[in-house]
DNA sequence: TGCTAAGCGAGACGGTACGTCCCGTCTTAAT
DNA sequence: ATTAAGACGGGACGTACCGTCTCGCTTAGCA
């Protein structure tokens, strides 16, 4: 039961959204707290009261950006892996480039700044993933005596590299070669997978297209 | 020609120390132009003449520190590729965790920066390791169609990753599983591949150990 | 007819001594009405609602402090000038040097507060010096054509001078010697008042110490 | 020999600037680094690097107000007095009621800033009065066996009590009747001195309106 | 060998941002 | 209805460090 003053929610709003501006526009290593508090018309010790550290305060914002990413399941492994992976890609780019590797970088020496960090903007995508290859396994399209973990990495790893330190942003078919390079050594019949993945595809665009088809 | 007034060279070799330590003690965040001129007993002007910025002045002391490491070749694709991750990784640990993260990410944005901290630092691990898989290809161990690209992509991230943002350091047998998960990929005939090792290996170890043998 | 929770009259004795444990560590300038609530285990709008201000709270304390003083009356003008001189002297020796000017200063602005300030800590022994002049008039002491109100200035601003600018406080001999100074001008007959007063001492010495007399 | 890079003097006199006009719109008690900053458009550490304290500051650019006031040396005892005393007292009249009151108890506590104090807006009209006595003495118009000491001290008594904490401040006939009361003690010949000054003001003013004269 | 000027060391500067103290006020729950 | 209590929005503090500027000295290369 929290007494005393409750907090001003218009203030939390618009330092985070001057939080995010100042990220966007100068990243995160021009972030400074003097420069959200007068873009959020807010005042220093109000900013401090709720976040702790220039650290939390670019973790909120960030995460309030991010929210929450759904995770497809259309029953085609190659469908979900790709699209998944998709999704979680657009809303990195949505991050300035930099602005992750630095904050991370400012985050990694302190065990609950770097948690945070990883469990809410790492840790969302690497679970729906995970949950992709374990529907995978259940449904057959996986041998089960891969280390999951281990493909998981690889592919976790691939995107957070490029979203970390990549030159140019992860592109789409960069996305499908990685995936299908992997599976390749680890599916029990790529073959089959990519028919599957044909069939879908097709019924999906006859859906749409109707008319192209002879 | 210079003329003028030389520069001290104690200053330059002053500086670095002091700079390294600096690095090793408290971090890149710590990193600050007046404790390494306080530490090195010199003067900050005298310090930005040698490095414009402290991302110059970090770089310049870590590859002092990195120097060159030597890439191993002994014929054996499955030993230089473990062997040679090793090395880097040894030099890699003896920069104090997480200072490569927040230099890089303060490099990232300025081009010249970010060049030359991939070209002093991550390039000549990655080099080496893109003459091994070369080198692995010719001698029939790698199959030709594979985008050695994209291997080595695979494999640097791994070390990268660790080595930037791993709680724990890489462990060789950590190294040696990815390895070997690679490779049963992408390998003509990886049983062959662990069969030569296990040759050679043997013969290494009856060198050193004839009692052993029966 | 109050209604409503009645108001907690520990709060206000705790408080008071507080403040007066502030002013006399730290001065008039370290007085905070936090550190005050510190102190006491009250709260800050406990404070706020019994004393509007800082500088009421002060006046309240030091007029805690100084409380009544008796005002003599012994029969004799210069036993009475002198002690009751003496005693307000004493009261303001209590107050650690500087407070007082500086709660004047803080005061001198608002006329409520300077009319509060000099009615509640320079007015009592104001009035008390003009009452033992009366009575010397009345007793035929002083002249009765002497203004009255130049000589309590006089003998007002001389303390009140030393009180709140003075380096070192008054010293008794000097209030003797300022008094006689100003008495021998204006009383009608000084050398029967220093004969009186002699004689009133050397009694009150004999009941004290009876074995010094030969 | 003073070595690196110099002081911008624009600075110091736009600093001072400042605080006159905070002091004279808002009194002491408003006055702050922050609002000087703002007003002077410099920086507080260049503030802090001139004056270490706000009570260094409002000496320094009280100082810089009063300047150095001319001695008046007419030949005419009563007219140099009178003038003199008036000179200060315009100074001081320049000053916003209550500033020094609360700048002096700011500083009391502190030897060093109470000697600034004195030395700086105290002592200048102290020594000046003081040079008249000495001329007046040697012109034989003051009783040489007086103690001219004494006669400083009940004159600068009377302008700095009122300076600091008159309500009202001393108005010019205040200072002719406070000068009369005391040169009618301590002068050799009053009357000659009176009919010297009405002989001065008369000439000086026949000199600038003539036809005021039957 | 002596002169001149470029480059050096040193130190202080103007300035940004920091994180904190204290202010005076507001809201809730209890008396 | 008024209190006690706690947290709030906010102004100002004094400092660390930034990157730069000015100085006086040192040292090479030219006369």
């Amino acid at each position: 039961m929290p007494t005393g003053r409750p907090r001003d929610p218009q203030i939390d709003a618009a330092v985070l959204e001057a939080t995010l501006a100042v990220l966007d526009e100068a990243g995160y290593g021009r972030l400074t707290i003097e420069e959200v508090a007068r873009r959020a018309e807010a005042t220093k010790p109000a900013i401090y009261r709720r976040w702790p550290t220039r650290q939390h305060l670019a973790l909120a914002a960030l995460a309030a950006r991010l929210g929450d990413s759904p995770v497809p399941d259309t029953g085609c492994t190659l469908c979900d892996l790709g699209e998944g992976i998709g999704v979680f890609l657009a809303a990195f780019r949505r991050i300035r480039p930099g602005v992750l590797a630095a904050l991370f970088a400012d985050c990694a020496a302190v065990p609950e700044l770097r948690d945070t960090f990883l469990a809410t903007l790492f840790e969302p995508p690497r679970a729906a993933v995970g949950e992709m290859l374990e529907r995978a396994v259940v449904r057959g399209d996986l041998r089960a005596d891969v280390d999951r973990g281990l493909v998981l990495d690889m592919l976790s790893s691939l995107v957070h590299y490029r979203v970390l330190f990549g030159h140019a942003p992860l592109a789409d078919d960069e996305v499908e070669a990685a995936v299908e390079a992997l599976l390749s050594g680890v599916a029990v019949d790529y073959p089959r997978l990519v028919a599957h993945s044909r069939a879908l595809t097709e019924a999906h665009d006859e859906a749409h297209h109707p008319a192209h088809h002879t």
